[in-house]
RNA sequence: GGAGGGAUGGCAGAGUGGUCGAAUGCGGCGGUCUUGAAAACCGUUGAGGCUUCACGGUCUCCGGGGGUUCGAAUCCCUCUCCCUCCGCCA
């Protein structure tokens, strides 16, 4: 969420972004801040109640002391009518502050100046583009080549879990695990530590990054101990610090962390879910930063450089997208796509996306470090895949194909996989 | 799953109804001393809100939530987490 002060003092840019962003109610920012003037009217009147509550109790503490039991008992009486006031405006209290941050969750992430204003996927810009897509008649979709090989069992899924739960049989097995295995070396060669972490989280984990109440149909429930399936390690990684004040030495912090991921991804259909496009549990290796203010500009090109030198390094052609206002997300106030060619399919597919939160994230999280002044405040959190695994596996199967119908391993993966070919 | 014991400031650890937001020690920061450092000594040191140009004033927070009371870290209820023992177990 936003700051309330910063609102205040931004209210053109606040709506601006809103509306750049697509949300269409952004009167809601003049209803926030007409809620907190009313909050905070009620806090100094409750305030200066209390006080006086204070103040007597405290001289009825001295009398007693002093075993003036009869003018204690005077004082006693008189406190009587304060505390029912006092019980009414913490109640109006109570109200006014859950609908003022329920008005505050509904203001979205002002988006960062360099971003392009758009209201589609076809406003987004591209920011670069390497390699070359191979477009040759005779290349297969990843469905098809794993069909044949017998390395992904569709149809087991679905009868042990359900659509979008495949199986990875054999080879393909392995590819995935020298993939996790390649991402999360190279992750920690390049200063990230790495972290594993519960598949679960809380209800307050999930409000933390923004899954509660913006996103919440995505994610799988256990219903019955209050957790949540986790999405992305996103959401347990950057809870990892929730609710502390960290050293300004200590940063910038670098996670990194390999977990399933579960969406439930309703209202997909069509190509969009053919072969590995879109699944229900998937693998990725995820990237978290918390950093200093001042630097999460240039962190945030960091860690889109970073994860685009894993798609080098496996010489997957791809494009790197900057995205427009209209197609970031709520939290976010910056945000690249990474997109892998798939030649199989002779279409883009997402495999990164790397944003920046501002102060958005720490601030639910109440996530905050000590400045230079010895002040507290909020640090920004940066995410980014690095990278997410099927889309990477359905390119790798299609880009690495021969016509003679093998598929040769990526150099870098060969240490992993113990073989040339797949 | 059963029985019992806990949760206090960065850490350790007092505090069982009345100037307690909290003793004391350690740590941190500042200073004195020193060529420098250490030791010693002195001072300082939680978070957040409201208000104020500012000085300041004031409120809230002793795991979370609720209650009793003029007054709660202290009493009651409830939840969560931790520890010990038993059971089960990868």
């Amino acid at each position: 969420m936003l700051d309330i002060t910063f609102i205040r003092e931004n209210i053109a840019l606040v709506k601006q972004g809103m509306i750049n962003k697509g949300e269409k109610n952004s009167e809601v920012v003049d209803l926030v801040l007409q809620k907190d003037e009313e909050w905070r009217s009620v806090v100094t009147q409750l305030d200066r109640l209390r006080a006086e509550g204070n103040k007597k109790a405290k001289q009825i503490g001295v009398l007693m002391g002093q075993g003036k039991k009869e003018e204690a008992q005077k004082l006693i009486k008189e406190t009587g009518d304060n505390k029912e006031e006092v019980k009414e405006l913490e109640a109006k209290l109570t109200t006014l502050q859950a609908e003022r941050d329920d008005l505050l969750y509904q203001i979205p992430n002002v988006p960062d100046e360099s971003v392009p204003v758009g209201h589609t996927e076809d406003d987004n810009q591209v920011f670069k583009t390497w390699g070359k897509p191979a477009k040759d008649e005779w290349l297969q979709p990843h469905w098809d080549i794993a069909a044949e090989k017998k390395w992904i069992d569709f149809d087991r899924g679905s009868k042990v879990t359900g659509a979008g739960f495949p199986f990875y049989v054999g080879q393909m097995a392995r590819l995935q695990r020298a993939l996790i295995n390649f991402f999360l070396n190279e992750a920690v060669e390049n200063g990230f530590t790495e972290i594993q972490a519960p598949y679960f989280v809380n209800e307050d984990s999930a409000r933390g990054t923004g899954q509660i109440p913006d996103k919440e149909d995505m994610m799988y429930t256990i219903p019955r101990d209050g957790f949540f399936a986790i999405p992305t390690a996103e959401v347990p990684v950057t809870n990892f610090h929730r609710d502390e004040i960290l050293a300004m030495d200590e940063l910038p912090i670098y996670y990194t962390a390999y977990t399933p991921c579960w969406r439930r991804e309703a209202g997909s259909y069509g190509k969009d879910v053919r072969g590995l496009n879109r699944l229900h549990q998937f693998d990725k290796v995820e990237l978290v930063k918390f950093v200093h203010p001042d630097t999460s500009d240039s962190e945030l090109e960091t860690l889109r450089e970073y994860a685009e030198s894993l798609l080098e390094k496996l010489n997957l052609p791809y494009r790197t997208l900057l995205m427009c206002t209209g197609d970031m997300g709520f939290t976010q106030t910056k945000k690249y796509d990474l997109e892998v060619w798939s030649p199989g399919q002779q279409r883009w597919l997402e495999v990164s996306s790397c944003s920046n939160f501002g102060s958005f994230q720490a601030r639910r999280m109440q996530l905050r470090y000590k400045n230079e002044k010895g002040k507290t405040e909020m640090v920004h959190t940066l995410n980014g895949s690095g990278l997410a695994l099927p889309r990477i596996v359905a390119s790798i199967l299609e880009t690495y194909q021969t016509e003679a119908g093998d598929v040769i391993v990526p150099e870098v993966l060969k240490p992993f996989m113990g073989s040339d070919k797949i």
